[in-house]
RNA sequence: GGAGAGGUGGCCGAGUCGGCCGAAGGCAGCCGCCUGCUAAGCGGUUACAGGGGCAAAACCUCUGUCCCGGGUUCGAAUCCCGGCCUCUCCGCCA
C-alpha cells in the first residue's frame, strides 16, 4: 500500500510513477475519497469534542443534585448525528482501502522504464555454459529415464503439475535444502526460522497477496467463511509478518531471516505453459530469503541478498545471469527487483530461480512494521525485502540438466555430495 | 471437544455502586540535581495513530486507542453480546 500522505502531497509524481505498471488511473479517487473522509472526519470530531465537554458538566451538575434532562436530550441527538456521521465515514473507508489496495507499490528511481519483459536489463552473467557434445536432454526425459521424477503417479493421486521424487532425487531435493540453509546461516548472517504454512487473510492482506491475487492462492474451506486459512505461496508471507504491528529498535535492524517451507500455487491462467516436467508446480520447496531494514539500508540489503542467492549457484558451479526488472515487470508489492535466471541446457535458456525485490514500505506500512531511530527516537516504517534463495526444485532441475552424462547419468555437484553420502552420480538403478 | 480462570502503558500491577482514569503504585528508561566512589537519594520526564492550526520543525489543539468488533448510556477500562488469544483440569491425538 503506498502512503495516502504521498499521493495528496503529490498526485502528479505518484502517477508518472505508476505510468509503466498501472494504477495511475485510481490516483483520481483516492484523491476524492480522501477529501471526503478529511471531511467526515473533522464534522464527526468537532461533534465528539462537543458531546465530550457537554457529558463532564452533566456529571459535575448531577453530583450537585441538579438535573441536567435539557443538556442530555440535546446530546442524545449529537449522538444520533455522530452515529449517522461515522456510518458515512466507515462507507468511505472501506471504498479508500480497496482502491488503495489496487495499487501497485511505486518503482525506485533506479529501476529502468519499460513495461514489458524485453525492456529488463541484464547486469551480469556468470559461469560457462557447458559444451556437451551431444544434445542435453530435458530434466523431465533425464529424470524418467532414470526413475527419480515420476509425474504420472503424482497426477493419479492429484492432478497435473505435481511431481513424485523417488530415492536419490527425494535425496537430492533435502541436500540442496540442506545446503542452502547451511550457506545462508553460517556464511550469510541469515537466522533460520520455521514458520506456519497456512495464514489468516489479513496476513495475506499485508503482504500484498490479498485481494489481488485471491484466485493464485490456495485457501482452506470454513463453516465460516472470514476463518479460512490460505497455503502460503511462498515464506516470504509469514516470514515478513513475523514483526507485524512491531516497533524495532534500530541497532537491531537489518534482521536476516531465512526459511525453508514449500510453498502452494494454483498457477491459474497458465494452462499449456511449462507443463512438461517440474519448473511450475502446484507444490514445490523453496528456501526463502527476508530483510527488515531501515529505509537508509534497503537497497545495499537488496544487492548483498541477490549476492547471497547467486552465490548458492556458484557453489553448485552452474551458469547464470542476473536481470534487473522494469518498472512493468515487477511484481505488485516490489520497488525493485532482481531475477536470478539460471542455465538450463534441456531447454537451451535462462529460467528465473531467484526473484529478489526490495518492497521498501509497501508491506511494512500495511503490516505497521516499523523502528524506532536510534537517535531521536522516531518511529518510522521499515523496509522488507525478500528474495529466493533458490526455489529447491528449480535447483534440483538445473542440477539434473546441468550435471548430464552421455550415457544419462547425472554428476552430483561437489559440494552437495556430503549431504548425499558422498555420492557422485546418479544412475538408473538396477 | 468439555469445564473453569484471565487478557490494563516497555515490564509488574491497582482500578470501588459507570463520570474527576490515558489510567494509582512499583520496576525499567531518559534528563537534571546531589554525592566522590563500583551504590544510594531527590526532582522532572517517558505510548501510538489520525484530523486541524503552522510554509515547515518545534509546538498548540481535537479525536480515538485499557485484546478485537458490536451494543446500552448524556458519559464505559468499568455493564451487555460476539470473537480472538493465554492459563488450569478433563477428553482425544502426531
Amino acid at each position: 500500500m503506498l502512503d495516502l500522505r504521498l499521493i495528496r502531497e503529490d498526485p502528479e509524481a505518484v502517477a508518472r510513477g505508476l505510468a509503466d505498471r498501472g494504477g495511475a488511473e485510481l490516483v483520481k479517487s483516492v484523491l476524492d475519497l480522501d477529501a471526503s473522509r478529511r471531511r467526515l472526519v473533522k464534522e464527526s470530531e468537532e461533534l465528539k469534542a462537543l458531546k465530550n465537554r457537554a457529558s463532564e458538566t452533566i456529571g459535575q451538575a448531577k453530583r450537585r443534585g441538579e438535573d441536567p434532562a435539557a443538556e442530555m436530550a440535546r446530546m442524545r441527538e449529537v449522538g444520533e448525528r455522530i452515529k449517522a456521521l461515522e456510518a458515512e465515514l466507515q462507507r468511505v473507508d472501506a471504498e479508500l482501502e480497496r482502491v488503495l489496495l489496487q495499487i501497485p507499490n511505486l518503482p525506485d528511481p533506479s529501476v529502468p522504464p519499460g513495461t514489458t519483459e524485453a525492456q529488463n536489463v541484464e547486469v551480469r552473467r556468470w559461469g560457462t555454459p557447458r559444451a556437451f557434445g551431444f544434445i542435453p536432454r530435458p530434466h523431465e526425459e533425464l529424470g524418467e529415464a532414470l526413475g527419480l521424477l515420476d509425474f504420472a503417479r503424482a497426477a493419479k493421486m492429484a492432478k497435473s503439475r505435481f511431481t513424485v521424487l523417488w530415492g536419490a532425487a527425494a535425496r537430492l531435493e533435502r541436500a540442496l535444502t540442506q545446503f542452502m540453509l547451511d550457506l545462508h546461516t553460517r556464511e550469510h548472517g541469515y537466522t533460520e526460522v520455521w514458520v506456519p504454512h497456512l495464514v489468516n487473510a489479513a496476513t495475506m492482506q499485508n503482504n500484498g497477496l490479498l485481494p489481488k491475487f485471491e484466485e493464485q492462492i490456495f485457501k482452506t474451506l470454513e463453516a465460516d467463511e472470514g476463518r479460512a486459512l490460505y497455503m502460503i505461496p511462498t515464506a516470504e508471507v509469514p516470514v515478513t509478518a513475523l514483526h507485524t504491528a512491531e516497533i524495532l529498535s534500530e541497532p537491531t535492524l537489518p534482521r536476516r531471516y531465512v526459511a525453508f517451507t514449500p510453498c502452494y500455487r494454483r498457477e491459474a491462467g497458465t494452462y499449456g505453459k511449462d507443463m512438461k516436467g517440474m519448473i511450475r508446480q502446484h507444490q514445490f520447496d523453496k528456501v526463502e530469503l527476508v530483510k527488515i531494514t531501515t529505509p537508509a539500508q534497503s537497497n545495499d540489503e537488496l544487492e548483498s541478498m541477490v549476492r547471497n542467492a547467486e552465490e548458492v549457484l556458484r557453489r553448485l558451479e552452474i551458469p547464470y545471469r542476473v536481470v534487473l526488472h522494469c518498472a512493468g515487470d515487477m511484481g505488485f508489492q516490489a520497488a525493485k527487483s532482481y531475477d536470478v535466471e539460471v542455465w538450463l541446457p534441456g531447454q537451451g535458456k535462462f529460467r528465473e530461480i531467484s526473484s529478489c525485490s526490495n518492497c521498501e514500505a509497501f508491506q511494512a506500512r500495511r503490516a505497521e512494521i516499523r523502528y524506532r531511530a536510534a537517535s531521536g527516537g522516531k518511529v518510522d516504517y521499515c523496509h522488507t525485502l525478500n528474495g529466493s534463495g533458490l526455489a529447491v526444485g528449480r535447483a534440483l532441475i538445473a542440477v539434473l540438466e546441468n550435471g548430464q552424462e552421455t550415457d544419462g547419468s547425472v554428476t552430483i555437484p561437489s559440494v552437495l555430495r556430503p549431504y548425499m553420502d558422498g555420492l557422485v552420480r546418479l544412475t538408473r538403478p538396477t
